[in-house]
DNA sequence: ATCTGGCATTTTGCATACCATATACCGACT
DNA sequence: AGTCGGTATATGGTATGCAAAATGCCAGAT
């Protein structure tokens, strides 16, 4: 008799209703426009298990996760609000990103292999042409959202891409709001051009410094223009 | 009549039970040494709230939140335990703490005061004479965590503060047990005066560069010597 | 003797009930 | 009329109850 080797992949997933939860508010938050009015958004517990149709407990363990990631503020006896951010929060957040990026970009000039250094390239192939940036300032944006996180994930750092991803999220509505404004679009797509053949040329300092100057760019930017921040 | 002036400060800060059992925890797993057995150190919720004289609800809500700190490490259906990190995940730890600490650096040339850097020199006065460093290494010790705190201090970016907060908490007991080995603490403190000597003299990129060698110089030593961790 | 299958126990995950507190409304008093 | 105080209500924080699921044990079969 032989054991038959499926070799099958453990299934360690037991969805919890929690981490649904989670899922749904967290998505819900990051999409909406959080600084469109000015009243805060308040998040009623009861409300939120209705419409889910959960009781409490799990909701509040949501919203308690949701809190630890600054996407929820709560106040005790009050309740729970979407967080939003200041102007200095938002800036701190760049500065952190900054010093996260820039490592990433080290990282990539010592571990990742030409092939996938091209995969960056690749992603603004179509917009060669003058203009062609501004003509299809949506889809760019997309673009250089993946372009971004291309970047940790190609340093091979789960724990840089980890941090990162929440002050993705956190800058999602600040960023979709200034990438349009200026000449900012064009002149992003010249600095990724830069930071690719820094990395291409396994330039370390020079790759570290292009990326970290390129966010500390986009927080003077907000320093300067954004003044609908607290 | 006149409004009497008191100038208070509002107090919003009814401490909540999560809060504390919150506190309470990571502290008891923080001061724990969690690699000392190789079995795993199971968090039992109805234990916890018994011994506690709370019931169960907040010391979930507390576990939520460690679970998403990385201190604590739980399986749905089966429970918590203290997590224990891998070798790998300790050497990721490290790259970000570089990349932090090393931006924090490039601030404090930028922004903070000379009477602001002249603090870190003095909390090594008393190390000056050779061997004082190994004679008092414990006591060493806590100097150092205090050294890298205040750089991020004295960076006065919050995020950048909170961030690293718990980096330092996981890495606390990997240092302690690796600053008393070989030659380290002298040669650190070396690190910290020419860390130091940098940021006096306003070298924005030399301070960098220190700081994340210095950083990364540990992280090696972790990746050669450390044999203690999955 | 070892392995398998089912039962009992333990423990989490979710639901619900209760309690404390903050806010809002309302009436009375100045 | 405006303000102060009290009470009602709503809402969050905490406790408990219940059910599903996972583990461990034991008995029986091979």
């Amino acid at each position: 008799m032989v054991v038959a080797n499926l070799s099958l992949k453990a299934i360690d997933s037991p969805v919890v209703l929690k981490d649904r939860i989670y899922n749904e508010l967290k998505s819900a938050i990051t999409s909406m426009n959080v600084y469109a009015d000015d009243d805060e958004h308040r998040l009623d517990e009861r409300q939120l298990s209705l419409e889910l149709g959960v009781s409490r407990t799990p909701v509040r363990e949501a919203l308690c996760r949701l809190e630890n990631e600054g996407f929820v503020h709560t106040i005790p006896r009050r309740g729970a609000f979407v967080a939003r951010k200041t102007k200095k929060e938002v800036l701190e957040m760049i500065t952190v990103w900054a010093a996260l990026e820039s490592m990433a970009a080290r990282l990539i000039t010592e571990n990742a292999s030409a092939e996938e250094i091209a995969t960056l390239r690749e992603m603004f192939s179509s917009y060669g042409e003058d203009g062609a940036v501004q003509a299809r300032i949506d889809e760019y944006s997309e673009a250089n959202v993946s372009f971004h996180q291309a970047l940790f994930r190609l340093s091979r750092c789960d724990l840089l891409s980890k941090t990162t991803e929440n002050l993705f999220l956190h800058m999602r509505s600040i960023r979709m709001r200034t990438i349009a404004e200026k000449d900012r679009a064009s002149r992003s797509i010249i600095d990724h051009m830069d930071i690719i053949e820094a990395l291409e040329a396994r330039d370390t300092e020079l790759a570290e410094r292009l990326v970290r100057q390129h966010s500390l760019d986009l927080g003077r930017h907000v320093e300067e223009c954004v003044d609908w921040l607290p």
